[in-house]
DNA sequence: GTTCTTGCAAAATATTTGCAAGACG
DNA sequence: CGTCTTGCAAATATTTTGCAAGAAC
C-alpha cells in the first residue's frame, strides 16, 4: 500500500517522504477538488506552509493540478495517468454553488478555442458554475 | 458627456452618484479588464470599500462582469451593451501570463457543454492563459 | 425623515516567504 | 558535510463587514 503511493510519487519524480505520502493519500480520498484551507482542517496538525509546498511540488511535478474556480480558494486534483498537464489533456470543472464543491469532469475535455495568431496559448482553466446532482434534489 | 454616463448607469438602474460616475468613466477607459486593488491605485482618495460596493452593484445590475482569471484577484469589464450575463452571452477570456493584462475576447463566444443532466448550469467561466501579442514581440 | 451611499476601521480569509532546525543520504 | 524538507512565525494581499456620518429625495 504504501509502496504503491511511493511508486507513484517517485514515477512523478517527487522524493515520498512522510509527509507526502499522507497528502497523496488524502487526495486519492477525495472525490471532489480540495483546497488548501480545506487540507488543513483535514490534517490538524500538520503546518499550512508545509501543505502548501508540498502540493506546490506536486503540482510542479504534474501529479495534480489546480483549478481556479472563483471560490475565493484554488483547488487540487489528481491529475489522470497519462495527464501532462498540457492544453489537449485539459478537462472541464464544475463548480456547484450550492456546497462549494468542485468536480474535475474528466470526461468532458475543454473545447479548443482559435485564438488570434497574436496570442499565444498556454493553458486552459474552464470553470461551470452551476448546481451539482446532490445539491438539485 | 456626464448626460451619457448617468443615462448608462440609469438604463441599468443606478443611480448615478459622484462616485459610481467616476468609476464608471474609468472603466470606460480601460482596453483590459482591472481588479480592485488596481481601481484603487486609479483613485488614491477613493477608500477600497466604497470602491468595492461600487463595483458589485454594478455587477449586480449586469452593467460589468467579472473574471476569475486566477491571477491572484477578480477582474471587472464592462458588458457588451446587450449583454444580459446569460451563459449564451458570455465570451471567452484570455491572461497574459506576462503582463497579468485580462482581454475580454468579446468575438468568442464560450463553447456550449454537454453537462451531465443531473447538473444544472449557472454560468460559465473560461480564461486562457498564455502571452500577448504585445509581450510575444 | 427615510433610504441610500460613503468613509473609516477592522475582521476574515488566503497565499506566500524567511529562517533555523531537523532528516536524509 | 550538503541538500532537501519541515515547522514556526510573520508578512502580504485580497475580500468583506460594521457602523456612524453624510447625501439625496
Amino acid at each position: 500500500m504504501k509502496k504503491e503511493i511511493d511508486k507513484k510519487l517517485q514515477d512523478k519524480n517527487i522524493k515520498p517522504t512522510a509527509m507526502r505520502q499522507l497528502v497523496f493519500k488524502v487526495l486519492t480520498e477525495q472525490k471532489t477538488a480540495i483546497s488548501l484551507p480545506e487540507l488543513e482542517i483535514k490534517f490538524e496538525k500538520a503546518d499550512k506552509a508545509t501543505l502548501y509546498r508540498t502540493l506546490k511540488t506536486f503540482q510542479e511535478n504534474k501529479l495534480i493540478h489546480s483549478i481556479e474556480d472563483g471560490s475565493g480558494s484554488v483547488k487540487y486534483a489528481l491529475c489522470q495517468e497519462t495527464c501532462e498537464c498540457q492544453p489537449e489533456d485539459l478537462h472541464v470543472h464544475f463548480l456547484c454553488t450550492k456546497c462549494n464543491q468542485t468536480f474535475c469532469l474528466n470526461d468532458i475535455p475543454v473545447p479548443t478555442i482559435n485564438l488570434p495568431n497574436s496570442f499565444y496559448l498556454e493553458s486552459v482553466n474552464m470553470v461551470i458554475k452551476g448546481v451539482c446532482s446532490n445539491c438539485k434534489k
